[in-house]
RNA sequence: GGGCCAAUAGCUCAGCCAGGUUGAGCGCUCGGCUGAUAACCGGGAGGUCCUCGGUUCAAAUCCGAGUUGGCCCA
């Protein structure tokens, strides 16, 4: 057995948690646990990969918390569970970062530094990063396989994207192809959808008017981007919806606008017309053909001037809404651009990457988009073109990363065409299993649904470059060479390299060339979009296709923990590369927690300084505490607060645990027990029957945990755990064990076995909380169990023990439980403490197995109520003053009474009545309510009631009322006696606890009591009193601790002092 | 603007799927206890179950419309 000084204090987390990281690196037991369970059933977690990029926070403690738990509960159920850490670190942010540090502002930096140098210093960025975050996650005490993490920068995890991209190009879902895409301005590159954020900016908000050209009057359009105003193809209308053609008049002059007829009050306000008249009705169909002047044809000669342009068509995306009709640019707008396609037209865009006007963009030229809004608007009012200027506040997307306001540009890129397997991605979806459910089935589903083409191709440098090489002077896809892997590369392309040692990033690859048939073909400079990377993780991890023996054991990933924005992350991107490549999902099992909430519920944000750092959350409570706050909150879904309150409630149940670990402690020292020596079969014999219950209890619990951990409700399982220690072990069963330690027979059978239940107990709690507080786990398991593993870890995940099962037990502790409070509430009323016994407890049992399971336990109830006879009422008549009321069952009195059962109910809870009968009741309640009641037997159930003056009270057991406790609270000598005998101890035992006296320290002790009477009370106990405060003897002290004490009406002087 | 989730005691949540007298823990408060326990025991206060409407004899629960917060999408 350890030593036991060495734990024999009180609960300092920080010392625990440094005493077993020390443990831990000396045993290795990390490793150690892993071979343990290394011939298991394999179990295939895969790690969604943090980005590197700043630290740790409380999302993602919390996200690796719950990763951690679950592999430490798989691993004690027998598991060999995969646990190799993975960190994603390509990407725009870190670039956007670097070029920061760096002080760059835009491509051209990057360039003049050179491709090379920045490629190094996002990956010193990145690796610094990783660090940060790794020695973070080891200090939460995460156990993961921190020696091999998966880096989605490292040649072998880029070789697994290639891969998994080359396998989609074969199924055909690989292609190039315009597209109205997200472009950050400042970035110049593409970014995905999905890395858009929005929020509320003030942009300009025009009328435009386009002058018709066979006919009088203009179309009104309205813009926030009067940018893309050069580029104006077409104008679109409803094709059912009704226009109006409007004269409208202001300072004396009238023109005429066509708006859709809900859009006219609304128009003309904003025009400050003064007057208007209608003075046609259209459809929208009617519509279709007009042709119109384009405003700034002057100032953009190059403006779209193709067959067909200029002109009104249909278009589904128009609303009545502000004009009704809307002008369309294909060359900007992704719905602009749809349709324009489907029309046949050449896309214009006069914007370049860098979101300034080209040459194309005639007078603009040059400008950037937002600053050339203002000389647009003006040349527009120039040309009289211009019904309105105002702004608006409206939420418009930026980049995620250095919140430059996006454009929508048309550009060359590459997709991954899913929406040509959609009906397969959502068949796959059925093949994994979520928690919650509503989260596959509900969210996913829909955004799966409306999820369009992949763009994976970035104009960028911090990336996976694609592996795609077009032929020289090529500008489409019709003739692609895509390279799956390193060994293919070698082989292929024009340079000689070694497939073992190439790096894969841009600065690499750049320069190699394939010839093939005479032709030469060159890189693709594109890198991949960052989301790609993460999504081939599932083989990515497993070093696939450079190795495929893990790959053919394991892949699909068994089961995957990430928060709810990875739906349109993480969850989504694995699921289109999955299915792209190789026809599946590549995960079975979902668990999707939510995001860590301030303690007023707003959203944390590291840039507003709006967070709790979990830094500070150890260092104020430590680490198992932290764990144990955070696993408690549901994983499901459900967002978490963190709550100061709510850690230190935690700490408190830690703190009852570890109290209830200490207190055997010192008598273990005394007696020399050691738990590797007994078991519980060993006391089998001796147990008594609260060693039973305390037993029946931990299969009860087991059971239940074992439930909640099956449906991935470790917080069930945690509040089950915690409720048992503090309710049923130190609250209940230690309590009650407390005497029996204390004998100093060092052969007692009986204080034999309850140290070894206690630490049988122990020991399964520990294991039980191993996967969320590991460390105070690990500290108590190494002492309390019999025959300890080298780690608490390797234990096996407890199963209920049938033999210890006892629910009648359990049952009938419940019933005593309840009385025993119902019996304190009346000794209080009663005056008297439980300190000072009392003659007669009755117990009014109001069903036969209340009746049973008193009788059964009368010497534990006694000894708990600290009473000398209990008498058991069977026949409640017996007590005259007993009265009865009716507990109403709704189902049966709702569809006789309708409308009154309600009032019916309250005068059931209220009546009194003396005998439990329906007549009675009925007298009762048609008294009440003034009109006759017929009630049937089964619509009440009695109850037993308190009469006035009588000490006592009902107990229930879940709600349900089981009778009544009465106390009999008059003294006798023999009583007064015993009550001021206790009352000495108590107060000797303060004293010795004052001189901070060891458990068997003896002492010499002399007392007078001040009143003659008292004093002969406590004489016939003085052997008891001798026994209790372990005194040598009574007598005279000279030198020790002396003091007087107030008891009831006399005053007790009291010295002790102890042995040398 | 659309979808999903949440809203019940001061706080954290259970009850809702299968309608029938709203519960627990923590906190507060009053009283008691004191040789494992910064602990414990007992009493008490504290609720328009987010709002409004509907279905029903009966709604926290089912349905509809809204409000607020979170996430996702535009």
């Amino acid at each position: 057995m350890t030593d036991l000084e060495d734990v024999a204090d009180e609960y300092d987390p920080d010392r625990v948690e440094k005493a077993v990281f020390e443990q831990w690196e000396a045993t290795d037991a990390y490793r150690r646990t892993k071979e343990h369970r290394a011939d298991g059933e394999q179990f295939f977690f895969v790690d969604g990969p943090p980005y590197t990029s700043g630290a740790a926070h409380m999302g993602t403690t919390w996200n690796k918390t719950l990763k951690d738990a679950y592999i430490r509960f798989l691993r004690m159920q027998g598991y060999a569970v995969s646990d190799r850490p993975g960190f994603d670190m390509h990407g725009l942010p870190i670039e956007t970062r670097v070029e920061g540090q760096l002080g760059f502002e835009n491509k051209q930096d990057i360039e003049s530094f050179g491709e090379q140098a920045f490629i190094e210093a996002c990956k010193d960025y990145a690796e610094e990063q990783l660090e940060g975050l790794e020695s973070d996650f080891k200090d939460f005490g995460v156990w993961m396989d921190w020696e091999r993490p998966y880096k989605t920068i490292d040649p072998t995890y880029m070789e697994a994207a290639w891969w998994g991209f080359a396998q989609a190009a074969e199924r055909g879902l690989v292609e190039k192809g315009k597209r109205s895409i997200s472009q950050c301005p400042r970035c110049e590159t593409a970014i995905a959808k999905n890395e858009v954020e929005y929020e509320d900016v003030e942009d300009p908000s025009i009328y435009v008017k386009f002058e018709l050209i066979d006919r009088e009057g203009s179309l009104l359009i309205w813009t926030t981007t009067p940018w893309t105003i050069p580029s104006n193809a077409f104008i679109a209308v409803d094709d059912e919806l009704t226009y109006h053609g409007v004269r409208a008049e202001r300072a004396g002059e009238s023109e005429v606008l066509y708006v859709a007829e809900p859009c006219v009050e609304h128009v003309l306000k904003a025009g400050r017309y003064e007057d208007y008249e209608i003075i046609e009705e259209l459809t929208g169909k009617e519509l279709i053909g007009w042709r119109y002047e384009h405003p700034l044809a002057e100032e953009v000669p190059d403006h779209p001037d193709h067959e067909g342009a200029k002109q009104v068509y249909a278009a589904d995306y128009v609303e009545a809404d502000r004009t009704g009709l809307v002008h369309s640019a294909p060359g900007h707008g992704e719905e602009d651009f749809l349709r324009g396609s489907e029309l046949g037209f050449p896309i214009f865009c006069p914007v370049g990457d860098d979101g300034r006007f080209t040459e194309a963009g005639g007078k603009y030229a040059g400008a950037f988009v937002k600053e050339a809004d203002k000389s647009i608007i003006e040349d527009l009012d120039a040309n009289d073109a211009l019904l309105a200027s105002e702004t608006v506040d409206h939420s418009y997307g930026h980049c995620w990363r250095c919140d430059t306001g996006i454009i929508q540009i048309v550009t060359d890129q590459w997709f991954i065409t899913i929406t040509d397997v959609k009906d397969e991605l959502l068949d796959n979806i059925e093949d994994s299993e979520w928690y919650p459910p509503w989260a596959r089935d509900n969210r996913f589903r829909d955004f799966v649904e409306d999820a369009p083409d992949w763009n994976i191709s970035r104009q960028r440098y911090w990336g996976t470059p694609l592996p795609i090489w077009t032929p020289e002077g090529s500008e489409d896809d019709s003739d692609i060479i895509v390279i799956a892997t390193r060994e293919e590369l070698a082989e292929r392309v024009d340079q000689e390299i070694d497939p073992q040692t190439v790096d894969l990033h841009k600065d690499t690859v750049d320069t190699l060339t394939i010839t093939e048939n005479g032709t030469t073909y060159t890189r693709v400079p594109d890198v991949f979009d960052v989301w790609l990377d993460s999504s081939v993780a599932t083989w990515g991890t497993l070093d696939y296709p450079g190795e495929t023996e893990r790959f053919d054991e394991l892949w699909p990933a068994d089961l995957i923990i990430e928060a709810h924005d990875q739906t349109r992350g993480w969850f989504w991107s694995q699921l289109g590369m999955g299915t792209a490549a190789l026809g599946e999902i590549p995960y079975r099992k979902v668990l999707m927690h939510g995001h860590a909430l301030m303690p007023d519920g707003r959203a944390m944000s590291k840039s507003r300084d709006i967070l709790i750092d979990p830094h500070e959350a150890i260092d104020r409570h430590g680490r198992d505490i932290m764990r144990l706050f955070l696993l408690s909150k549901t994983a499901q879904g459900d967002d978490m607060r963190f709550s100061w309150d709510g850690m230190k409630r935690r700490e408190n149940h830690l703190r009852t645990l570890w109290n209830v670990f200490q207190f055997p402690l010192p008598y273990m020292q005394l007696d020399r027990i050691d738990p590797g020596e007994t078991n519980l079969k060993d006391v089998d014999e001796d147990l008594e029957l609260i060693d039973e219950w305390i037993l029946a209890r931990l299969q009860t619990t087991v059971d239940e945990i074992n439930t909640a951990m099956g449906i991935f409700r470790q917080d069930r399982a945690i509040e089950l755990l915690l409720d048992f220690v503090v309710e049923d072990v130190s609250r209940f069963y230690v309590q009650t064990v407390r005497e029996r330690l204390w004998n100093d027979d060092p052969a007692d059978r009986s204080k034999l076995a309850a140290y070894t239940t206690l630490c049988h107990v122990l020991e399964q709690v520990t294991i039980l909380l191993a996967p969320f507080a590991p460390f105070i786990s690990e500290r108590i398991y190494s002492i309390v169990a019999h025959d300890p593993h080298l780690t608490v870890h390797m234990a096996d995940w407890p199963e209920p023990e049938e033999y210890w099962e006892d629910h009648r037990l359990e049952e009938n502790i419940d019933i005593i439980r309840a009385v025993e409070e119902a019996g304190a509430n009346a000794r209080q009323t009663a005056g008297r403490p439980r300190r000072w016994p009392i003659q007669r407890v009755v117990v009014a049992g109001g069903d036969e197995r209340t009746i049973e399971a008193i009788d059964h336990h009368r010497a534990l109830l006694k000894e708990r109520l600290n009473v000398r006879d209990i008498e058991l009422i069977t026949d409640e008549t017996e007590w005259e003053e007993l009265r009865y009321s009716a507990d109403a069952d709704m189902s049966k009195l709702g569809p006789k009474f309708g409308g009154m059962a309600e009032t019916v109910m309250h005068a059931l809870n209220d009546a009194r009545v003396e005998e439990p009968t329906i007549d009675a009741l009925e007298s009762a309640v048609s008294d009440t309510i003034g009109d006759t009641i017929e009630l049937d037997a089964n619509m009440v159930t009695f109850v037993t009631e308190t009469p006035e003056g009588i000490t006592g009270g009902s107990f229930a057991v879940d709600g349900e009322e089981r009778g009544v406790v009465y106390i009999d609270a008059t003294l006798t000598e023999e009583l007064e006696s015993e009550g001021y005998a206790r009352e000495l101890i108590r107060r000797i035992q303060e004293m010795r606890k004052e001189l901070d006296l060891e458990v068997d320290t003896r002492i010499q002790v002399e007392f007078t009591v001040e009143d003659d009477r008292v004093d002969q009370l406590i004489e016939p106990h003085l052997d008891f009193i001798g026994q209790e405060v372990r005194a040598i003897d009574f007598g005279s002290v000279s030198n020790g601790l002396r003091r007087d004490w107030e008891v009831e009406e006399t005053t007790f002087d009291i010295a002790i002092e102890p042995e040398d």
